[in-house]
DNA sequence: AATGATCTTGACTGAATGGTCAAGTCTGCT
DNA sequence: AGCAGACTTGACCATTCAGTCAAGATCATT
């Protein structure tokens, strides 16, 4: 058997390994949402997966390598979302998928969507490099397809920046003011609740650029 | 001279303390915003303030005391940002004042947003109390007045609450990601980029809820 | 000027924490 | 079976940090 064969099966070495190392990456987001950077503690992340800590060292060399994994994991959760964003027909089925998606992730990944606004609260120390290159160029080239239908005159006019941060705004706060929102609303929300949250972030959106009733 | 009189000469014992109190939340909020309540350590704010570190002591019994301060300082702040809300005329212009006073305090109160973020995120462990009453209080107050226009025909049928978070989140993510803004933009945002985002927000929004135009 | 209260501060302490290490155990291969 | 490399883990260390303390400086009042 090859190298790659190995790596491929489930339940060799290097499957296992990558099992351990999810356990490690999901506890480590958990514990990295709920107390920061500066307050998670290797041994929190450690009691929450049942290894000793020495253990999450043999995989990871230092915690910031660890915090590293996790943020670069919901990044590319991120990024993958908004595929859905230039496959669509019309503007209105677009906006109205990435919206979608985005609330599902927020509601899906609640921890990894705090811990990436942490991390961009503070300065983005460890992933700066990832904004000025990756999430740029996203950026810039969703912002010319949204120019692209203010010009075939679908989507009035506005900068597609303050657009893009309204969408991340909105939904990314469902998930990083969870606590706020279940605290007001004396509970979590409710499957009904999620739905018609999502239809009124989408219908006030798409309305406010133009395009209410064309989706 | 009585103590209340006193109290309030300022120049005198009473007022300097004031005086320094407030320069060291404003140290604090900084670091707290910048690093967290885990990642900030007591040293940097004194050093932010240029006190030494025992000083800080004296004035704030703890850590987590000196803390609690800054999340009340800003919370007050965003309460009173809020009256505006019911002294206007119109459902137009009441909305297009609160979103626009919101993002000046983000403009103005980057930090002091950061560090709400933060707390709220983690799971208000120190104001909850804050969510539970006052909070509460307050966005059932302009949900009540947000159904009034709904009931009156100003205002779209949306659920008042989606509408709040929807104004909070955009707002707010002006300040607590910031850095992800400034990245993206190359550089600060001007003032004439600021007014920009705001008529955006503003139009979006009101346009979305029924209300374009008529302001 | 004397006095008592308020404020200042360098030095210290105890606890927590990231990271190391060396002595083990397990696994798959020949 | 036996071996080599991968993995596990309790004990340990160096550092950092919140908070303390006691000696001194400063200030308001008489």
């Amino acid at each position: 058997m090859v190298q790659a064969e190995k790596a491929e099966k489930q339940g060799s070495r290097a499957g296992a390994r990558e099992d351990l190392e999810r356990a490690i990456i999901d506890a480590a987001e958990r514990v990295f949402a709920e107390a920061g950077f500066g307050g998670a503690t290797m041994q929190a992340i450690a009691d929450r997966c049942g290894l000793p800590k020495a253990n999450l060292h043999y995989y990871f060399a230092s915690k910031q390598q660890l915090y590293r994994r996790v943020v670069e994991r919901i990044f590319h959760v991120w990024l993958e979302a908004a595929d859905s964003f230039e496959s669509s027909a019309t503007p209105e089925v677009a906006l109205r998928r990435y919206i979608t998606r985005k609330m599902e992730l927020s509601r899906t990944h609640r921890f990894g969507s705090k811990v990436w606004a942490n991390e961009v609260m503070h300065g983005a120390p460890i992933i700066q490099d990832f904004l000025e290159t990756t999430l740029r160029d996203w950026t810039e080239s969703r912002a010319r397809v949204i120019r692209r239908w203010i010009a075939a005159g679908s989507v009035r006019p506005v900068d597609p920046h303050w657009l893009l941060y309204m969408i991340w705004a909105t939904t990314q706060h469902y998930a990083d003011f969870a606590h706020q929102i279940e605290t007001l609303n004396q509970g979590p929300l409710t499957d009904a609740q999620w739905d018609e949250a999502t239809d009124t972030v989408c219908a006030i959106i798409l309305r406010g650029i133009g395009l209410e009733g064309k989706a």
